[in-house]
DNA sequence: TTACTTTGTTTGTTACTTAAACTAATATTA
DNA sequence: TAATATTAGTTTAAGTAACAAACAAAGTAA
């Protein structure tokens, strides 16, 4: 049974100090003063934390600001070069590492395909990205705070990977694998949880609270913010809202159920499609990019194409809308480049179809980290569980 | 801006007087020796905080226990008599009235039908309904500490009806009318949203943390239990799944959407086909009793119409599940007097259609509470709200 | 009767936030 | 330029609450 954390000195020290270090990580630069005068500590505590979080290096004096008709401020700022972490996107047939700092921002990024899907093969593939990573990691006080891994699959809460359909893996412990080839703390995530996360801390969700992130790629996965925390169920696979049933009578899905909506909305959908009309060469791997130059081009068969993949990803936006109110949707992975064909489509349906829709002030967006979201993604859970093991999580709720 | 909570002495305070008092509310009869145990709390800080507890009225000592070889245990119980909650279930016909203890139980009951939905008609029938219940209440410490009134409809976050279709009410402040009646705190709620918390606090979800608790009746409404909270949304209009298209292409559905789940598993749906197969007498208000009644009897007619309901029942279903992967689904309200002939197809579908690992870990329940499930948890809304603002709430974060 | 247990309270210590007094460093004004 | 006001940040003393340890109270076991 999980134990219970009762109140005590030491919790209260825990919550100020994630608020000093959070508002400044947040906010800064801010002098001691204003970081009091903004979070309501006495300016003694916030010195004291400050000074702890300095030693600790997490901190730094980034010198003199300008006085207002007294002494100068001494401004302080998130040492986001404390340390690094590695992101890794596992793709089902490319891989994704990046090397960020504790604010995400990319230092190096690596790229390769993937020959196939066998699972020796793409392990020793992750391994030789992190390795080429890890191989070019400034100097730092902590140095690799962690490896985070997104996959195309069901994780579960120990971070074993359930199932991943479209690599068919079943239970992995890629988790275990990572930390005990390089001795760093490792987090596996599924792909759109990842790029949701990634979205909500750097990209086109900053800072809102209640969003859903839709990667539509070969599949549709989502990823679900609730109250600033990812949410994933009782046993950790939630969000499978690409297998919800929009045509009970539909097609067949490879997952047993009928009319699931990424039959209508993913990019295999589009594909499909594209191919019953013979637009495409088989077995070409850059047919998506040949779909996207047409349509620049203004081929008016594939503007139709897209089109009604645009009103299909709109159903299941309605439903999403529905069933979370949230306040806003951003729309990820591949299909996102088509932004410009599909989201006229999408909104016309809304409009119709959602009467509330102008009411309910939920914002529909395109991702801001494009290809890069599952990665930056997977390198904030390792960055995030850094810090909450530091105790300095910002997870601390506000309790009214 | 919402002022932010930092750490001190006090909150600390707050933090283990609410594990004490929860402790003993949920799991006693205890002695301060268990509660200490239970807790990890030390014996000292379990004796103060019980003593304050005790002066307040919310725990009594109920005498002493049995000696385990050594002085015998003082036992300390929940005193859930200290105060009363009334609760209101509005529905388009009828109202319903609950009295309830601090912890839930029924101590007075009222029904009256509703002639009409006229607004002022309605506000009026709530009064005499408070009013009778409010003059039958026991002598107690507290009195009535408030009334909880769940409409179906969506309730914005600020507790105003925004818009009740079948009552066609718009942006209503019941709350403000009743706390201005009667000088007592009003809590609104949306119906299925109480029924969830009823359900959860007293019914078939006693303790599950993620559930989501289906209301059938003319409509489907959901409420969601995310980590032991009730998720209202952005705006307060979450959980609107009736509403979910389960066939883009289907029949058009007041809301403006097309195939809305609702239209084929609600008991609209049902009464509907009934009616078509000449099963009904038009404008009986009895026909969903005479059905039941003919099902009883077996007729095979009626024995079919549930089948399919129950098929349809379970599509929508499976989405809930695919989206939330839930300990527990709750269906409710008064389809859920069906139980006997909707559980076999509605089980059948979820079968043939969800993978096998999602299905053995959630349960699909019927609720316990029946017709009480809504008036009972707009009480339990009352009571919730009275303890958050004594500050000895459950709703203080394990922190990890 | 004696030894041992268990319950619950009292006492002194510790760790934390805070207000208030203080030092430090600047701008304003006469 | 010197006096005054203002702002930044530190030190000090006070207060609160949890805790461990010692204690008192009330039982069982032998």
């Amino acid at each position: 049974m999980k134990r219970l954390r009762t109140g005590d000195q030491n919790l209260v020290k825990q919550i100020n100090k994630s608020i000093v270090f959070n508002t400044i990580k947040k906010k800064g630069p801010l002098s001691r003063a204003q970081v009091s005068k903004k979070t309501g500590l006495n300016k003694a505590t916030v010195s004291t934390m400050v000074s702890e979080l300095i030693n600790e290096a997490f901190i730094h004096e980034i010198g003199a600001g300008k006085s207002s008709g007294g002494r100068k401020p001494v401004m302080l700022y998130f040492n986001h070069r404390a340390g690094y972490a590695v992101g890794i996107d596992v793709g089902v047939n490319y891989i994704l590492g990046v090397l960020t700092d504790l604010s995400g921002n990319v230092i190096e990024k690596t790229a390769s395909p993937l020959r196939n899907i066998d699972i020796d093969y793409v392990v020793g593939q992750i391994f030789s990205c992190i390795e080429t990573l890890v191989n070019n990691v400034p100097n730092s006080p902590y140095g690799i705070v962690g490896v985070g891994i997104g996959v195309p699959g069901q994780v579960g809460q120990d971070d074993q990977i359930l199932f991943a359909p479209n690599l068919k893996w079943r239970n992995i412990h890629l988790k275990q694998m990572v930390e005990k080839k390089f001795l760093i703390p490792a987090k596996i995530g599924n792909e759109a949880n990842a790029g949701a996360y990634g979205e909500q801390l750097y990209g086109a969700g900053k800072n809102i609270s209640n969003l859903v992130y839709v990667s539509i790629g070969i599949g549709i996965g989502t990823g679900i913010f609730i109250n600033n925390r990812l949410y994933k169920g009782a046993t950790g696979i939630s969000g499978e809202m690409g297998h919800f049933t929009i045509d009970f009578n539909g097609k067949k899905c490879s997952c047993g159920n009928r009319g699931c909506w990424e039959l209508y909305a993913s990019e295999s959908a589009l594909l499909q499609e594209a191919s019953q009309q013979k637009l495409l060469n088989e077995n070409d791997e850059s047919n998506l990019d040949f779909l996207f130059r047409e349509a620049q081009k203004g081929n008016s068969q594939v503007l139709k194409l897209l089109n009604i993949l645009g009103e299909n990803i709109g159903f299941g936006l309605i439903n999403i809308m529905n069933t979370f109110n949230p306040e806003t949707i951003i729309i990820g992975n591949r299909i996102a480049r088509f932004k410009n064909w599909i989201k006229k489509p999408i909104e016309r349906i809304l409009e119709e179809r959602l009467p509330v829709y102008h009411q309910s002030n939920t914002d529909i967006r395109f991702s801001m980290l494009g290809d890069d979201s599952t990665a930056l993604g997977a390198a904030s859970f390792a960055i995030s569980s850094f810090f909450l093991n530091r105790k300095i999580t910002d997870r601390l709720e506000s309790i009214s």
